[in-house]
DNA sequence: ACCTGAACACCGTTCAAGT
DNA sequence: ACCTGAACACCGTTCAAGT
C-alpha cells in the first residue's frame, strides 16, 4: 500500500478512500488481470478448445507477479473472472458433460492452472541470480546423495533437474483431459 | 519469528543463534511435516500406490497450516522430502516408465497435489464464520447473475457451489494417472 | 470528496553488550 | 555458546484535522 501510493504520489492513508483494505485492491487487481485471457477458440475439438485456454491462462499468469496467488487467495466476483468461468463451463457444457461433471472439470482444470503456477512461482527466488545459483545447488545436491538410501532419485537425477515447466505443464493439462475424456466416454456407453 | 521466541520463553533475537533467517526455519518445518507421509503401500497396482500416496499428502497438507506455501517456496533438500521423491520415482520406474517420463509424471503429480492445496487452502478465510459469510455471499451472487451475460454460469449455479474438495481433488489425480497409463500405453506398442 | 500527519500495532533482522 | 535490549527498516490501517 505504501509503495503504491508513492507510485502515485500520494500518501498511503489516502488509498483508503478509494478502496476498503488491500484485500479489496487485490480482488481489483485480480479480476483486471482475468480480463487478458483471450476468448476460446471458436474452432476445434472440446479438448482442442481447454488445452488453449490453459496454456493461454498459464501464460499470462506468469506474466504478473502475484497473480495466481491473488486469484486463489480472492473469491470469484469480478466480471472478468465470471466470464472465464462461463466459457470454461460452456465449452464442457457443449461437449455433453452433466451439470456435476462440467462443474467437477472446470474447477479441478482451473485448480490445477492456478496450482501449478503457484507451486513454480512460490519457488523461483526473487533475483535471477539467486535463481541459478540454487538451481546449481539442487544439482550438486542430487548428484552427490548416497545411493543406498535414493537408488531411484540419484538414477534419474539429470531427467529430474532438465526440464522445461511449461512441457510438463502441457503435459499435465493433456492427462488431466485424457482422464476427463475417458469418464465422458465411459458414460456414454 | 516474534512468536515462535515468545512460545519458547525466549526474545526474537535468540532464535538466530539457531536459525540463520525465517526460510531456513520454513525449510527444516517443511522437512518435518514430510516425515508424516507414511510409506507406499506395498501392495496394488502402480496406479492405486500412487493414489493413496496423493490423497495421505493432501490429508497431511491440509492438517498443518501453511505446509503447502512452505513446501512450495522451499528447495526440497531435506532427508524426508528427499524420501518422499524417492518413493514416488520408484513406484513410477518399477512400472516400466522411462527416466524421463517418470521424471515428469512424478513432478506433475506433486505439483498437482501441492498446489490444489495451495489453491484451496489461500482461499479459505482465517475463521470458520468468515468462511461461511463468503460461501453465502457467492451463493447469493451465482444466483442472482445476468442469466444472458452468463447462461451455463446460472444454470450450473447449484452443481459448482455444491462439491466437495476432496472428491474434486480425488477426480483429478484420477484423471492424471488416466492420462499417465495412457502415456505409458502408447510408447509399449 | 479527497488528502495528510501522526500514530498504532505489528513484522524480520542486526548487533553490541552481557553471562 | 547462548541470550538480551535496543534499534532499524519495514508493514497495513486508523483517525482527527485539514482543504
Amino acid at each position: 500500500m505504501r509503495r503504491l501510493a508513492e507510485e502515485l504520489e500520494v500518501k498511503a492513508a489516502s488509498l483508503y478512500n478509494h478502496v476498503q483494505d488491500k484485500d479489496e485492491l487485490l480482488a481489483l487487481l485480480g479480476d483486471a488481470i482475468c480480463a487478458e485471457f483471450p476468448d476460446p477458440p471458436r474452432t476445434g475439438s472440446w479438448r482442442a478448445r481447454l488445452e488453449a485456454m490453459a496454456v493461454n491462462t498459464r501464460k499470462i499468469l506468469m506474466a504478473h507477479r502475484d497473480s495466481a496467488r491473488i486469484l486463489a487467495a480472492t473469491p470469484p466476483l469480478g466480471p472478468n473472472r465470471l466470464r472465464a468461468i462461463e466459457q470454461t463451463l460452456a465449452v464442457l457444457s457443449e461437449a455433453g458433460f452433466s451439470a456435476a461433471d462440467t462443474a467437477d472439470a472446470a474447477h479441478v482444470l482451473n485448480s490445477y492452472v492456478v496450482g501449478l503456477v503457484l507451486d513454480e512461482t512460490l519457488g523461483q527466488p526473487a533475483s535471477a541470480a539467486a535463481a541459478r545459483r540454487r538451481w546449481e545447488e539442487g544439482r550438486r545436491l542430487f548428484k552427490s546423495l548416497p545411493k543406498e538410501r535414493y537408488p531411484t532419485l540419484v538414477r534419474l537425477a539429470d531427467a529430474l533437474i532438465d526440464a522445461s515447466p511449461e512441457r510438463r505443464f502441457l503435459l499435465g493439462v493433456r492427462a488431466l483431459l485424457d482422464g476427463i475424456e475417458q469418464r465422458l466416454a465411459k458414460k456414454r456407453t
